[in-house]
DNA sequence: GTATCACTCGATACACTGTATCGCAGATAG
DNA sequence: CTATCTGCGATACAGTGTATCGAGTGATAC
């Protein structure tokens, strides 16, 4: 058992074989049976099986089940345009989120693996790099730490804007409901509990609240945290 | 199998036995292991086991494992000081943040539950609408999309927020390392990756950047997000 | 051409998971 | 006291990630 990360090692070379095997290959399959059926698909035998493999065969190119979750989550890093050099901040930081928020749609186990570990992968590090690099040479952020810390906080709403997001369209659809009133989806408990008044301010969301479609509410919420962080940087 | 949420059922009466059991029993007796040895520690043998019981016995008192999971959630939730109403709609956001946070830290498993199912349970439900409160009624937020959105999004910040930095405490705690200097903790990897000079901000921040403590450096997030929301609701 | 070796690969095995099943014990009713 | 019912929980099952180690293959030596 080495103890060097799944980028230190090289895979092994390729032997000749009936079913050659790669870990591009592998995370290929991998990230494929995730998008069909979510993260539960994606069990070592299941994967090796898409490949007419065994399961031990995949122990050669990785050493643990994790190192092949840190592979999917780079790869769709990798996925994820990045801003030219030189734009302006907000667009450039905009343009971060909308591509991870988009990722996320297309591989919506994405953003369950995102927190669980750290990422340091070479496109999660050159996702890193970019998003410094938004504010990075600014006159209004003149040390590092407040390039580190906007471009934090961008990514901590991002990230829990992305997930709330996700999480709530995969539960609209487990209950089957598209429809806009999931509260006849969430069953009697909430109406109960809405009718008890306890929640009034709850209850107007259910009721009232115009719901607007997920993508503007995003940008809505990113305006405020860009905003917030110009308001404190303004170089007047 | 019923096709109610377990807020809606009643739990069986105690029986007379030589270990008496019940949800509080179990999902405290979750909550300990969880917090002992993480959420892989959270098995339905070793909880059962945990109070001197078979494995199904759990079964009439949850309909599944997920069930025990959010009433963990739930639980938790409960624990976290709401603000008085009529507070300064800063200061209540703020605190209730933090209290966020400081729940996450003393049960490091809760901020990754939190984004995985919806969370209806009673304690969650007040949770939303104390937070909901704070900007209720406020002539600066008069729609109630306006109160949503600004609380979605200061809730979106701080999951995210958190759930990074208990990653990230996780990842220390688990190389051994405790030192501020994890560069040396995350191997020759990240050196040798830094050293390519393709990651020059990336560089900047592990080198140059003064390791201020978690606290204060969501404290500075969270005034972002706070400003952007006064910017764009001021009264003036 | 043959015999030996080294080594890699993957079938088998293990400990563990969540949960369906259903025989049996204890309570209840007549 | 007997018959019926009910609900508990031991057992069983299908699945997981991964350690082990015997078989088989290709390379090497004579």
């Amino acid at each position: 058992m080495s103890n060097e990360l799944v980028w230190d090692r090289p895979e092994p070379p390729s032997k000749p074989s009936p079913t050659p095997l790669s870990r591009d290959l592998i995370v290929e399959a991998a990230i494929r049976l995730a998008d069909e059926g979510g993260l539960d698909e994606v069990s070592l035998r299941k994967v090796a099986a898409a490949l007419n493999a065994g399961p031990m065969r995949l122990y050669g190119y990785i050493e643990t089940k994790d190192e092949l979750l840190d592979l999917m989550v780079d790869e769709v890093y990798g996925e994820i345009a990045l801003p030219e050099p030189g734009a302006e901040w907000r667009a450039a930081l905009t343009r971060i989120a909308h591509g991870m928020r988009a990722a996320a749609k297309r591989h919506p186990w994405f953003i369950d693996l995102l927190g669980g570990r750290p990422h340091r992968g070479p496109n999660s590090l050159a996702h890193i790099e970019a998003s410094l690099a938004t504010l990075d040479d600014r006159p209004e952020f003149p040390a590092i730490d407040d390039v580190l810390g906007a471009v934090s906080t961008v990514m901590a709403f991002v990230h829990g804007a992305v997930r709330n997001e996700i999480t709530e369209a995969r539960d609209e659809q487990a209950s089957g409901m598209t429809e806009e009133q999931w509260q006849a989806a969430s069953g009697p408990y909430m109406q109960r509990m809405l009718a008890t008044g306890k929640f009034p301010r709850l209850a107007r969301v259910m009721y009232d609240a115009e719901h607007t479609n997920a993508a503007s509410w995003f940008d809505t919420g990113l305006s405020y945290v860009l905003d917030g962080i110009a308001t404190r940087h303004n170089p007047a």
